[in-house]
DNA sequence: TATTGTATTATGTCTGCACATAATATTTTG
DNA sequence: CAAAATATTATGTGCAGACATAATACAATA
């Protein structure tokens, strides 16, 4: 007697995913090639691969071709978040979104930036820092570096009604980038510009993105105290 | 003349790659159809839905049936992160994992937990406090509860030599949970096992574990200050 | 024995065709 | 004219069969 009935890749994914969490395939076993386990549940094998595929690329599943496909060690290891834009974050939790410009220059890279881009430090950018509001609470502080020759029509854009991340990401698209999070103590400065006491806990993400060889931006981002970063498994 | 020539699907997906990067095809676009693109490339339609199917998954496009596809207005919103093991994470950064229980004790759930997970206050519940060390540095704060009745087994483990998300991980799985990033400053007592100063900022995950409709787990890891998550774009 | 070559095997991917499904466009009907 | 029925269209998914590729096992060779 079959509980469920096998048609599409989904519900084969699903009697793996059953196989796996109650356990009849551990941790670490070799599972069924995929010729048999089509036999089994009456598929083609390509819809049996689709299914282990999507296993595999959530994690549960680790496989290497000849060497077959077994229960991964370790099911846990993959979390997908959404970066959002910042405008529509906070217009999702039903606030005003208000956006400033606190500085606005086109300078050299200073060294820091420089060297983390990999660029001479005397190359051109436009440093931009501003300030995100959530009902006129302040939501998020930015502080941004764009590489001028990297960005055409940068020059021309003042920021004042639209946020530079906004702008960038629908007109300079990259090919890459790396993101990092981690936890920081608010400077002086920034707690005067987030409303909070020196020295508060605020969550930062730090970005890069290149297109090719060449860099784009570098930027900072710190939330205001409170802000949490959330995801289903 | 074309520079590349197109055979699988990892260059089709190349191809639309840099239609969009070179803003051949701009943000909000609709794309040429499957059966469309599949002549141009001179290859099978499934063979373009794969590549497509995968930018989507990617974020950066958009596809709905008979709408047709368009290129994501935000292409950005997509990271995906690895949560690591603990030991390995450790290890990997060629330091000496070592762990310590700190407590563990069988009880009742407090009703900060119990209403976290939905469970009744007096479900009995383990409580595990532990410390993950790098070459004797204090690495991770982890203080973890876990519903008795959903793993079987657990009051028999010491997690003396192995830690508790490991030996978890292993022997009970989970169908779903989430997982929360946020930036706290230490209490006294974190900043003591963490040897570090009290209201340094350190980073914080949380995250619940079910299986099916049962709770599993509810756990806190406070890491060390400087601590990074890290991923590429 | 150590190394190199060869067969085997499981996954990876392609093709061509078919039908399913969801969303839009169009026509019919009250 | 508005609501309901129907056609159209693009993506979603299925099948069978084929060949490609990587990793392993095993045999042959120096």
């Amino acid at each position: 007697m079959k509980v469920t009935e096998i048609n599409g890749w989904q519900s084969v994914k699903a009697e793996v995913m059953r196989r796996i969490v109650e356990r009849i395939w551990l941790p670490g076993d070799l599972v069924p090639n995929e010729v048999d386990l089509a036999e089994e549940f009456g598929v083609a094998r390509a819809t049996v691969n689709r299914a282990m595929r999507d296993l595999a690329d959530a994690g549960l599943l680790e496989r290497r071709r000849k060497a077959g496909t077994r229960v991964a060690l370790n099911p846990t290891r993959k979390a997908t978040l959404e970066i959002p834009i910042t405008r529509l974050e906070v217009e999702q939790r039903g606030a005003i979104w208000r956006h400033a410009i606190l500085e606005r220059e086109e300078t050299v890279a200073p060294v820091v930036v420089a060297s983390r881009l990999g660029l001479p430090v005397d190359t051109p950018m436009l440093h931009v820092r501003s300030l995100h509001y959530a009902n006129s609470h302040p939501f998020l502080y930015e502080d941004r570096w764009v590489n001028i020759s990297a960005v055409k029509g940068i020059c021309d854009v003042s920021f004042q009604s639209i946020d530079a991340n906004e702008w960038l990401v629908q007109n300079a698209t990259f090919t890459r980038g790396d993101i990092s999070f981690s936890a920081a103590n608010t400077t002086a400065q920034e707690a005067e510009l987030l409303e909070a006491s020196v020295g508060a806990a605020i969550f930062v993400i730090d970005r890069t993105t290149w297109n090719g060889d060449i860099p784009v931006t570098v930027v900072r981002l710190a939330y205001a105290p409170g802000y949490r970063m959330h995801t289903d498994l």
